[in-house]
DNA sequence: CGCGATGAGTTGAAGCGTCAACCAATTCGG
DNA sequence: CCGAATTGGTTGACGCTTCAACTCATCGCG
């Protein structure tokens, strides 16, 4: 299938190469850090970008459209989320004063807690699966070839 | 966070900014891969995956556990999808004639036109949002920074 | 002002993935 | 050989994500 001349660029053995490898990579390490964290604190691990996120902000709040760029998901996506953590205890929502389209989501200080509590062993992940598994140059690699592509998938947002 | 002794590694800003980077990518690429398969071919990367396994398998078949490793999912996953699959008309399955244990999934002709059909767009994205966005170096480069995390991830599977 | 257009979020239904329970066929120990 | 353990696969229920429809608030323009 690969041999025809059909106006087709296939894949040359290295570039099919790297890949699979990249391929393999993208499907197995976002379910072993969320194995990790679920096991571990009972978090997705966008549940706990969101809170994450939410921690690092002035007053531990955010508006939502923010917070699901932050993520990496659709607001719909954080709506359903958020509703589910504050459930939980872990976040409240209100409206913004000055703009009432806006909502806001702020950490409960149970919410803190649970974010500070889960940190450290997803740390300990990335590090042990991907950042002590490279080496500094491979490290500066990755950060290159990631922006490169991430470029290409995504041009808007490098803006 | 990241000034207390409290035991924990956390991550340096160079550490960070690479994770960050693969982090994005990791969210972004399946998505817009999908998003291609998709709106052209009507069909997910995972329901791709499969079929492009059938089809370079002899006699366009394969048994489903096998299938299942190819196209880095559960058995349970590829089950349901290939009951899908089935149901459109792409594959059929029977069980094994020596082991009656074993099913194996065959891609039908409707199978065949549909994968031929649907590899050129694909090829193409792959071309366009990795293999193009690369230089040759930062391509091996990426083949050995991605079995380097695969086999941190995955230990089992490298032997 | 008043009213249509736009923007921010929410909601419900539908589809997919996971998990655990399950079934069927085969192998192995006695 | 016969029954138990093992292997390969399927199923149903549940939870999460997506998509499209919707609500409510604000903005802009006549």
């Amino acid at each position: 299938m690969t041999g025809e001349d059909d106006g087709v660029r296939w894949l040359a053995p290295d570039e099919l190469a790297a890949w699979m490898s990249l391929a393999a990579l993208m499907f197995k390490l976002p379910g072993a850090l969320d194995y990790q964290l679920q096991r571990d604190s009972g978090l997705t691990h966008f549940e706990y970008l969101v809170m994450a996120g939410l921690s690092e902000s002035p007053d531990r709040s955010r508006r939502m459209s923010e917070l699901a760029g932050f993520a990496n998901g659709s607001l719909s996506r954080l709506s359903h989320v958020v509703k589910r953590l504050e459930k939980r205890g872990f976040v409240v929502r209100r409206p913004d004063v000055e703009d009432g389209r806006i909502t806001v989501a702020e950490l409960t200080d149970a919410g803190w807690e649970q974010v500070v509590a889960a940190a450290p062993g997803h740390v300990a992940a990335v590090r042990e699966y991907v950042i002590d598994a490279l080496t500094p140059e491979q490290l500066a690699q990755l950060k290159e070839i990631g922006d490169a592509i991430h470029r290409k998938v995504d041009p808007g947002r490098s803006c």
